[in-house]
DNA sequence: TGGATAACCGACACTGGTGTCGGTTAGGCT
DNA sequence: AGCCTAACCGACACCAGTGTCGGTTATCCA
């Protein structure tokens, strides 16, 4: 028999708690993020994480907080990207198209926060969904800083609805867009992130062209 | 005793299949819409409709029958509302303004048809979740015809990845605007369709204004 | 008025999930 | 070498949901 190095099959290794620990978050974040939470199971979790179901609770209390865990883990990832882009240089349309990116390169390199976060959670348990809408709350201020300092350069009045509204209109935009990349994965992104900038700041083409 | 008209408590009155069949269906759309195929007992939905869970099983075979009974519905509800924006009358910038405010108004009307069709469903089971892509493939050709049009009057060239990249920005958009208009109904109608019409037709106001 | 149809429901069997408890044993530490 | 912490798991009790079957009875209609 060979118990050698590689964990393959039967002679499973056991690992250290924070090992552990992390793989089982590795594997809800995947297993969250393909069912929701509802019909999620631990057993799914467990196995995806290479343990039997009861391992689960030596590491979180219950389902719950590990889901609680897991998104504000992915949270923060996604916050980190999206300030990433607003605090880039470059002039303001330079700073949209680079936010533009940023949350597009982030979600396609982490679809499952983009379907953690954004894809509404029908949870019934009311905490949770205060916690996931908080997170919303934290990412539509962010947009709203990086939109605000330049919407009163150009003179727009901040008090009025308008900068709510564009910042839903530019985050659903963004959203939009990453949805539709992650089913068309083969358009280069350089070609899809231009032509959405571009409809953002110019707006929709007219016959009087540019 | 009165047994009057109201069906207020106790005295339950026997209605013909057809009417109760509706309300079941109504029933359902709400409740699928408020926690998510999964998450959604049938005993719940009974309960709404006024009924016991085994009468459920007199009018739909199953739940993912009846659920997909209820999401048929509400497409063709939500279709039939987008292709009147579309179809009206004006230049190309009044369509889009009209076409953007059918959608909020349909969403503000039916918040349970959003819900149901545009937060991605985690439902696991094949076949539905392909149902539910096909309406929103559905969704994307109408705009997709919408602006192809106008794009080529403006001189846009169709096959490039620019025009599906805009579809998706802009049914994006459209939907962020819902869902914010959605937590902050206080905003009058005219002025946020305004304002989101704008931006997508002249893009981010800047610095050289208008 | 007296069927007959079908709307309605209670009770059941079954499945699949959750969280707990107690026992086993790998592997770091002295 | 041997101890002891804690990583790991099997088995259990429990609950919630699904779909079925058979019986009851309101209501239409001849």
């Amino acid at each position: 028999m060979s118990d050698v190095t590689a964990p393959v099959n039967r002679p499973r290794r056991r690992l250290r708690g924070a090992e552990r620990r992390s793989r089982i978050e590795a594997a809800a974040v995947v297993t969250f993020a393909r069912r929701g939470y509802d019909a999620t199971s631990l057993g799914e979790v467990a196995t995806a994480a290479g343990v039997t179901r009861t391992v689960m609770y030596d590491h979180f209390p219950d389902k719950r907080a590990l889901f609680l865990h897991v998104i504000a883990t992915q949270h923060e990832l996604m916050l980190g990207e999206i300030a990433s882009g607003i605090t880039s240089d470059g002039g303001p349309r330079e700073r949209v198209r680079a936010t533009l990116a940023s949350y597009l390169r982030f979600t396609h390199e982490h679809p499952e926060a983009r379907r953690l976060l954004l894809d509404p959670i029908p949870s019934g348990d009311p905490e949770l969904d205060a916690v996931i809408r908080g997170f919303l709350e934290d990412r539509s201020r962010a947009i709203s800083s990086l939109l605000a300092t330049d919407l009163a350069n150009a003179g727009v009045d901040l008090e009025s609805t308008s900068l709510p509204v564009m910042v839903a209109v530019v985050s659903g935009a963004a959203d939009g867009l990453a949805q539709w990349w992650a089913l068309h994965p083969e358009a280069p992104f350089d070609d899809v992130v231009d032509a959405a900038a571009r409809l953002l700041w110019n707006g929709l083409p007219r016959a009087g062209d540019p």
